[in-house]
DNA sequence: TAGATTGTTAATCGATTAACAATC
DNA sequence: TAGATTGTTAATCGATTAACAATC
């Protein structure tokens, strides 16, 4: 039914979490259908893109009637794998990292964190949520039982540079990068999702010093 | 000399800190010239694309030589607006907005946040950073003072969603938006910069659960 | 059934890449 | 000057939009 993964451009992909929170909204609000146009005008998209992305998945409308919106909700929850569980550590326990750890639902996002490390001896052993803040020497040993799929990386760039490949060793699959250093796609079987969040605020630096003159 | 921003693609403009970034680090580590191939090589770009992003806002290489690192970083930092400072102020003063306020450097970035609010009783009068949480009453008072034109939305979505309009009528042109709603681009004179982090999230989950077979 | 709206194919648009003449 | 590399025009590629036949 579905098609391979590869097939899907990154730009349908990165639209699914925002399908998925409209919906959610429309469900919460007792709406039961909506139709392309609506959704469309609700989220400044065309029709025919909402058609065209859903169908990269499979046709979840019906013809002269439209989409079913809780239905429609659980199957892109399930495409976005949100109905299963891989471990995720975090590695950086300071102002970001702590943010992170306690503000992200990762639960509701098909992870769950089991572990945070630093190296700083005066975050080891801290509280954060239901954590307790590991030495990042012990990341080996965790990471032996837990297998934890996902690396968060709220650390400085040398670290990042320096940890990538021993993450990688220990089997991370997927980096959540929000170091400032842009950590290379080292091999086909890595992912890396770069959180620049300077690059970001320098953008609407930007874009609002350039918009004014108009 | 340089085009009216709004003929410049979004996609160049994104680029733009991506650029800034390497070549600051290519100035620290005292490199003195890059050619487009040499740069593109280590960006993970193509030189054409190199060459014609930087052309968008003039010819700033050599023929026959290349671009000078320190030059071309220089004219990226004054392109991107990074020699004046606009004000800036944050509401929310949760984790989230607490880590954002002392982990980013606005300074560097073209802002001063100049404020911090929130409405919870128990946050007002903390000490973040410099500044000092304000009651979200005082909004009116700071903003007739102080000017901002930025403000940073770390506050759930039905208070980003109430506060958006208020913020606007205090002259307010652009948000860093790290709010779970979907703040429309009210106007042509406001921009938005959305940080999902939760669809970043979603995403990652999503690529490394559809990776592993291939 | 007739009307509405999807799924899907075709057309358009814009971004990226390639090519090459200009020039340092 | 010859070699190198830019600035810029042309070709390609892929994403978005439009159109419409299929069908509920």
């Amino acid at each position: 039914m579905s098609k391979s993964s590869d097939s899907i451009s990154k730009w349908v992909i990165r639209r699914l979490p925002r399908y998925y929170r409209f919906l959610m909204e429309l469900e919460k609000a007792g709406i039961a259908k909506i139709s392309s146009a609506e959704l469309a005008k609700k989220m400044g998209f065309t029709a025919s893109q909402i058609r065209q992305d859903l169908n990269c998945f499979g046709g979840f409308g019906q013809q002269g009637y439209g989409y079913n919106v809780t239905a429609l909700r659980a199957e892109i929850q399930e495409i976005l794998g949100l109905n299963t569980r891989q471990n995720a550590i975090l590695i950086g326990a300071g102002n970001l990292g702590k943010a992170v750890a306690t503000h992200i639902e990762f639960e509701k996002r098909g992870l769950s964190l089991c572990a945070v490390f630093d190296n700083n001896p005066a975050l080891i052993g801290n509280q954060i949520g239901q954590l307790t803040v590991r030495d990042i020497s012990s990341l080996e040993e965790v990471c032996s039982s837990e297998k934890p799929s996902v690396a968060v990386l709220c650390i400085p760039k040398e670290a990042a540079r320096n940890l990538a490949d021993r993450l990688i060793a220990l089997g991370i699959k997927g980096f959540w990068n929000f170091s400032h250093y842009d950590l290379l796609h080292h091999s086909d079987h890595i992912v890396v999702e770069n959180v620049h969040l300077s690059d970001s605020l320098m953008t609407l630096n930007y874009l609002v010093k350039n918009t004014q003159e108009k």
